[in-house]
DNA sequence: CTGGCCTATCTCGACATCAAGATTCTTTGT
DNA sequence: ACAAAGAATCTTGATGTCGAGATAGGCCAG
């Protein structure tokens, strides 16, 4: 079977014979995968009347536990946004009345973003429907494979730790 | 050996353990990376002058081949991105003498979009630092990983063909 | 050869992101 | 104590993208 990544290699071979382009058969489908698998995530998640950024958020709050708050600075690792995108989303997300902002009782520079019920919910119902979604795009796959492939991307990712 | 996405599973483990999370494996770590080599790429193109978005027109073009032409439309499929943007990004790589317009001989509402000397020189060089920037982060992996990992990513991919 | 539909491209406004700098508070060394 | 260095967050301006709609040319049936 042939997808659009060996016809782009096979271009690539007629103009570049010289080139090793090993490296493309991974990273361009990784590419192209992230591109596909986001308009996916879009699209579960509009139904529960969020927007993935919105997810992303609410979702680390959700994994922290009750009370369901985190600093922004922690918010920024778990998200890799900048500090600036991080003020926004949170102050867009307070407006929508999903998260809320108290002072740190222990650093006054600082804030914590909490969770609301509302955004509890919302997190949530979206979350199913994603792993629906996703488990639909692995039907290709045994759980053999899966396996697999999580644990070669997982060493493709370790260079990036911390 | 663990990494920041099986951190993520246990979290959602402790939180919700009543769902399955096997996409998330899979799926987390594909965005991640492909955030990851987003910025890799960014990196090796700026040596070179031009930007992510720069090198994904003109290595459409440099893979059609002499005379290094395609129709906008064609470029939309093959980075991937709307009409509006592509008209954006057509207009910069002209002012910046890397593309040029001429109007299609054979339809006369279309345009081709066609490479200059000194864009191919530009893509051309990016391309090689692509590459090699691109290799050190398969160092992990052994040729067979490689060549398993790229398989197992063309089945994801497969559903989205067309 | 003409009306209706389709296709190719461009225009425009809204929006989210980033990077750098400003602000406020904390920590450390003397 | 105090000054300097560091840390957490927010502000600002520039930028790139999307999506919907506009424009212009092509295609085909009657």
């Amino acid at each position: 079977m042939r997808d659009e990544v060996d016809e782009l290699i096979e271009a690539w071979e007629r103009e570049r014979s010289d080139l090793d382009l090993g490296p493309v058969s991974v990273f361009s489908r990784i590419s192209r995968l992230a591109h596909h698998v986001d308009r996916a995530r879009r699209a579960s998640f509009t139904a529960h009347g969020i927007e993935p950024w919105e997810f992303d958020v609410l979702a680390a709050l959700r994994r922290a536990g009750s009370p369901y708050e985190l600093s922004p600075g922690r918010l920024l690792k778990e998200t890799l946004v900048t500090s600036g995108t991080m003020t926004n989303r949170v102050d867009r997300l307070v407006s929508r009345g999903l998260v809320e902002r108290h002072p740190d009782p222990n650093d006054r520079r600082g804030v914590l973003v909490r969770l609301t019920p509302e955004g509890k919910a919302a997190v949530d119902g979206a979350f199913a429907a994603l792993l629906d979604a996703e488990r639909d795009l692995l039907t290709g796959l045994s759980d053999e494979d899966r396996t697999t492939l999580a644990g070669l991307l997982r060493e493709l990712l370790a260079p990036f730790a911390g």
